[in-house]
DNA sequence: CCTTGACTTAGAGTGCACTTTAAGTGATAT
DNA sequence: ATATCACTTAAAGTGCACTCTAAGTCAAGG
């Protein structure tokens, strides 16, 4: 797979796939005999994962390290868990913050939508 | 109330504060004689509305806007809800990439745990 | 043969949201 | 009185995550 072609898959854009392997976030990508990049399987499923990941919100620098206990091996196994749960730690706090803020925008809509229809005069700005 | 109480209660630095106010996510701020900052009720909903808003991701830029349509009065309340709207969707986006990626750091923490527990010797790199 | 287009690299540049610095004022504490 | 502390301003600096540029290689099509 081209980096055109896992770029399209992936809407991820080939400047951002070469800077997440030179960073050391996708290691070993096959290439051809000319230095083209050949993405293979390994390579995919890497970066649907670090997609998945950025798309939340992690951290480069927590995923760099991430890989690279995968990459060291089994003995890294209670590392890894205690890094996830962190991360999972961190988004608990984001998704509270994001449902709070979606209450308030949904009341302040509604507001807005009484005003509109004339059942409102008075309202606190903002 | 002085910058150092505003910054307290709502956990935000005085420069942060003072950088609102300059780029008029805040303003008239009231002072004192000696041009120090006295804050009042009026600025403090404002404060904590921005803090809400922005610990969702809503952006700077975006505040702008808003809180000059609301400085504009009445005659922008069609362009409010609809930047109101717009925010919403992006944060209702925003929530479903948290969530999945919630259960996806669930579900590897789970096999994790399955492998400490020697209830499982096999599993996918990642 | 020559152009076109996709790829390669290293390194510089960008945008956002702060954050720090420099230089200064003014009220309170020793 | 002098030091300390919190505050003031404008402007420069920082950190993150890309994003773009320059200079070059290579294979296929006209």
């Amino acid at each position: 797979m081209t980096i055109a072609e896992v770029s399209k898959k992936y809407d991820i854009t080939p400047d951002t796939l070469r800077y997440y392997e030179r960073i050391g976030l996708i290691s070993n990508v096959p290439r051809t005999k000319n230095g083209i990049r050949d993405y293979d399987e390994k390579s995919c499923r890497r970066i649907e994962f670090i997609k998945c990941m950025r798309s939340a919100g992690v951290e480069i620098e927590t995923l760099i390290k991430y890989i690279s206990l995968v990459e060291t091996g089994k003995s890294t196994i209670d590392d890894r868990m205690k890094l996830l749960e962190e991360q999972r730690e961190k988004l608990l706090i984001k998704q509270k913050s994001i449902n709070e803020t979606l209450d308030r925008l949904n009341y302040k809509i509604s507001v807005y939508e009484e005003i509109k229809l004339g059942k409102r005069k008075d309202f606190s700005e903002e």
